[in-house]
RNA sequence: GCGGGCGUGAUGGAACUGGUAGACAUACCGGACUUAAAAUCCGGAGGCUCUAACGGGCCGUGCGGGUUCGAGUCCCGCCGCCCGCACCA
């Protein structure tokens, strides 16, 4: 019997579907759509074990979809701009822009061989002028309608690549590339207006349900609005301007335990202080030189200089607090000025030791004894923060009885401040505005005009594109752009006046976040285009990973409204992503060996021979197994989908990332994994060729064939509908084991095969498509409609019950389905273990539940 | 520190709103076929234990308690692992 030859059906197959162009998605107002969308890969080289696994997941709702009726939309395309391009550029000498399309060029093709169901029609690449230059359209929309706009921001600068970092790329202090020191600057630089948003992006969060909880979770932090009050305190002692000092806090039950105030070092009260004091100079320039990254925040000790101005509470006018300047207070949060309450806030607390600041106790738990200590804390007692639902008792009470919880007292100190004047209710996000704009040179140029004459001047829509120039160079560091020997020279579009370019590019993630709009009509002269947008979108399924959780997915969402705002989008599609599905990884053993000076060395999979012992090389060298981690090529613990698709075939690695783990879990790749999926593959169609051959056979057992088809056209078909592609693929197993186990009449069998590949389609096309292609189905099994269930075969005629025991399983009934609960009860009874166990005694308590239990209490 | 998730055989995992724990698969063991191997087919299997056998019994979903006729699932308290966020005032 000839074995199922992936090589050379695969191929067919997918020149078959092509040249029917099956995938090629059509606007039909008459049919339902359906818009499935996969995170779109960045252009690195070759696709791996993950694209596979994420592609697969959107071409099984593809397919699925497309068997039950909906037309739907699958496209493919490329967040082609980026570092690595450039890197490559100065490492190698290439062009971004070649080198770019080179890989695209190699991982459409790689992707091709997988057989995923894709419109490739609609393929465009974000670096391809014609998407930028829509890009670059939005971007004028946007500024005219204010949601872009500059200002100076400090920035992470690197003094060798001469380029803006981002917090991910400061490492220790040091660029991640140069390796200098990183400064501080203040640059005027691009942003997009997101925050203002923050209140709409975070309430509309409980509208996508559809979304992971998790993701919506991570968004709500990340927007992280906070209620409060917002106060200011008069000073003594500062220069002229300083009169007050406007501050925020989360707790203004706590105003009377305030001890000390501390600003920024980039607060400008703290700037004007610089200017006359060399000590203040000296903080503030020690302060800035700790990058700004997390990491290095937390490493730092909280340090303060103490500036000689005082601030007076209003509530405790013979109480001045003295005003530092602290390392730990950020100037992009609130106003860049707090009060300190050392009694209720640990870091607070920290720093009034340290600095020998008074402690004053705001309020104590609930039920602690009255008397010694209620006012001033221990030298060893930690600071004493308790949720705010949590009732405690106030010895400092600025309004409200003594006993409440936190957040009564909260309000109750805010309606104070209001009623007297001191402060007012204030909230705030700790969202802050995107900055859009990079020094680099491969990405979407901002298509605006510096002229000495107008200032900033947006270029004429008929002159975009602005194309990046074929010709950049980087032979010196920094932004090719501005070294490019003509390209930024350009006339005013206004005056005419000798003018320069911007030469910033836009930030990656403008790229990403309106891609899903342009798929529904990738040619159009604009932006979008009105009908196909209000047709295709909202995207019903989108389908990437976790890592994208918090920006892609937020600015996509304000791009969204931004785009509504300015007529590019129906308002139907102020949430772009209606379904959000996060997948897991992919993940493989790593194999080390050590060096001669005691380092680890990696080792590929196809140079490892293992076996149950354990690992080695082909030498012998003996290897080390550790832990199955994410592939990566640093630990070299990678395999190469098309080295899966030479040796078994694109369905195998497609079957395999599909089955045993759920989807939004890891998944571990073995070799004995991999050859299993093969071996199943085969198997299936060895019993597709035994059912053609087969004779009548035992006609009695057509019957329990045909339940277990349908029994398994009820679990895939719930199994895909609830993204459990895993029991899809478990239940399929179980539809081949009972095909095999048949022996039901070949014509019976061969209707249970055909039932398979229209099952599998999804899974494995190709197979599919062979298999539906012998068994004599019409067309193609990728456009045959999804099999009907008859859920009358689902029932048994009789069920076997459990029995228990006091709540122990003891023995089995087996009663007619419809049997009542009499009946059952009688059958139960008469049953000799249960009678064994009665002794003669009539049961305590019967419990029938019809279909499921009986549990007797003896 | 804050927020979230998860702990089930050797392994990945399954178990609908509390109702036969371990589906399905991997690895493993045994058998058939074969000169042999591979491939394939058939069978076995949570642990302990009693029995010559047929069949029983006890334990078992991280640990300890609780609710219930009945708990992997619900409640309380621990332990461990993973992920995200974090000088956010």
């Amino acid at each position: 019997m000839d074995r199922y030859n992936a090589r050379e059906a695969e191929p067919k197959w997918q020149a078959a579907w092509e040249e029917a162009a099956l995938f090629a998605a059509q606007r039909d107002p008459a049919r339902p759509k359906y818009y499935v969308l996969e995170m779109f890969p960045y252009p690195s080289g070759r696709i791996h074990m993950g694209h596979v696994r994420n592609y697969t997941m959107g071409d099984m709702i593809a397919r699925y979809k497309r068997a039950r009726g909906f037309n739907v939309l699958h496209p493919m395309g490329w967040d082609a701009f980026g570092l690595p391009a450039e890197n490559a550029a100065i490492e190698r000498g290439v062009n971004p822009a070649d080198w770019t399309y080179a890989n695209i060029a190699e991982m459409r093709a790689q992707l091709r061989l997988m057989g995923f169901s894709l419109d490739w029609s609609r393929e465009f690449a974000t670096c391809d002028p014609a998407y930028y230059g829509q890009q670059q359209a939005l971007f004028l929309d946007f500024l005219e309608a204010g949601f872009v706009y500059r200002k100076a921001s400090v920035v992470n600068w690197d003094p060798v690549d001469m380029t803006v970092l981002a917090n991910e790329q400061v490492i220790d202090g040091k660029g991640w590339r140069s390796g200098a020191p990183v400064e501080r600057r203040e640059l005027t630089q691009w942003f997009y207006r997101i925050s203002d948003m923050a209140e709409t992006l975070l309430s509309a969060l409980d509208g996508l349900e559809a979304w992971p909880e998790k993701v919506r979770l991570m968004q709500a932090n990340w927007i992280g609005k906070s209620r409060g009050l917002q106060f200011s305190f008069p000073t003594r002692n500062a220069p002229a301007g300083f009169e007050e000092i406007l501050m925020y806090t989360t707790r203004p039950d706590t105003f009377l335990g305030a001890t000390f105030a501390a600003i920024s070092a980039d607060h400008p009260l703290a700037r004007a202080l610089a200017k006359d004091r060399a000590d203040v100079a000296a903080f503030c320039a020690a302060c800035r030189r700790v990058a700004t990254s997390e990491e290095a925040l937390e490493k730092a000790e909280k340090v303060g200089l103490d500036t000689g101005i005082t601030v007076v509470n209003p509530f405790l006018p013979n109480q001045p607090l003295p005003v530092y300047i602290a390392n730990f207070v950020l100037m992009e949060y609130g106003s860049g000025a707090i009060y300190g309450c050392p009694a209720h806030d640990q870091r607070d607390l920290d720093f009034a030791r340290k600095y020998g600041l008074p402690v004053h106790r705001v309020f104590l738990p609930a039920d602690a004894p009255e008397g010694a200590g209620e006012e001033y804390l221990s030298q060893e007692e930690a600071a004493f923060v308790p949720p705010k639902t949590e009732p405690v008792r106030y010895v400092r009470p600025l309004a409200g009885d003594a006993h409440m919880t936190g957040q009564t007292a909260i309000d109750a100190a805010i309606a104070r401040a209001e009623a007297e004047g001191v402060g007012q209710g204030a909230t705030q996000f700790r969202l802050r505005d995107w900055g859009a704009g990079r020094q680099r040179f491969w990405g979407a140029p901002i298509p605006v005009v510096h002229c000495p004459v107008c200032g900033i001047v947006p270029e004429k829509r008929e002159n975009l594109p602005i194309r990046l120039p074929e010709d950049p160079s980087f032979d010196r560091p920094g932004n090719a752009l501005d070294w490019h020997p003509s390209w930024k020279y350009t006339t005013c579009p206004d005056c005419g006046a000798d003018a320069v370019r911007e030469t910033d590019t836009m930030d990656t993630f403008v790229d990403s976040s309106w891609y899903f709009a342009r798929f529904t009509a990738p040619r159009a002269e604009t932006p979008t285009q009105a009908e196909d947008a209000a047709y295709w979108m909202n995207v019903d399924q989108y389908i990437g990973g976790i890592e994208h959780a918090i920006l892609h997915l937020l600015y996509s969402r304000f791009f969204a409204r931004a785009m509504i705002a300015t007529g590019h989008l129906p308002k139907t599609a102020a949430e772009p992503f209606d379904a959000l599905f996060t997948q897991g990884m992919v993940t493989h053993e790593t194999y080390s060996t050590k060096d001669a000076r005691g380092r680890d060395v990696w080792h590929g999979p196809d140079s490892i021979i293992r076996n149950e012992a354990g690992a080695r090389l082909e030498d012998g060298t003996p290897v080390t197994i550790g832990p199955s981690i994410k592939m990566s090529k640093s630990k070299r613990n990678v395999v190469d989908p098309t080295d899966i698709v030479d040796q078994f075939g694109a369905d195998t690695a497609r079957w395999f990332v599909m089955s045993d783990s759920p989807p939004d879990r890891d998944v571990e790749w073995t070799a004995s994994g991999a050859e299993a999926a093969w071996k199943h593959l085969q198997r299936v169609w060895r019993l597709a060729q035994e059912a053609l051959a087969a004779g009548p056979g035992v006609p009695e057992d057509a019957a329990p064939l045909h339940r277990a088809t349908h029994r398994a056209i009820a679990d895939v078909t719930e199994a895909i509908e609830g993204f459990a592609f895993n029991k899809a693929v478990a239940a399929l197993y179980t539809l081949t084991n009972a095909v095999a186990k048949s022996r039901a009449p070949g014509s019976v069998r061969v209707a249970a095969m055909k039932v398979m590949a229209q099952l599998m389609q999804p899974m494995t096309p190709h197979l599919a498509e062979e298999l539906w292609s012998v068994l004599g189905g019409a067309g193609f099994v990728t456009d045959a409609d999804w099999p009907v269930l008859d859920e009358s075969l689902l029932v048994d005629s009789s069920v076997t019950l459990p029995i228990q025991i006091n709540g122990k399983r003891r023995a089995d009934i087996t009663v007619p389905a419809d049997a009542g609960k009499d009946a059952v009860e009688q059958a139960v009874l008469a049953d000799a273990t249960v009678q064994k166990w009665l002794d003669g005694a009539a049961p305590r308590k019967l419990i029938v539940v019809p279909g499921r239990i009986v549990n007797v209490v003896v």
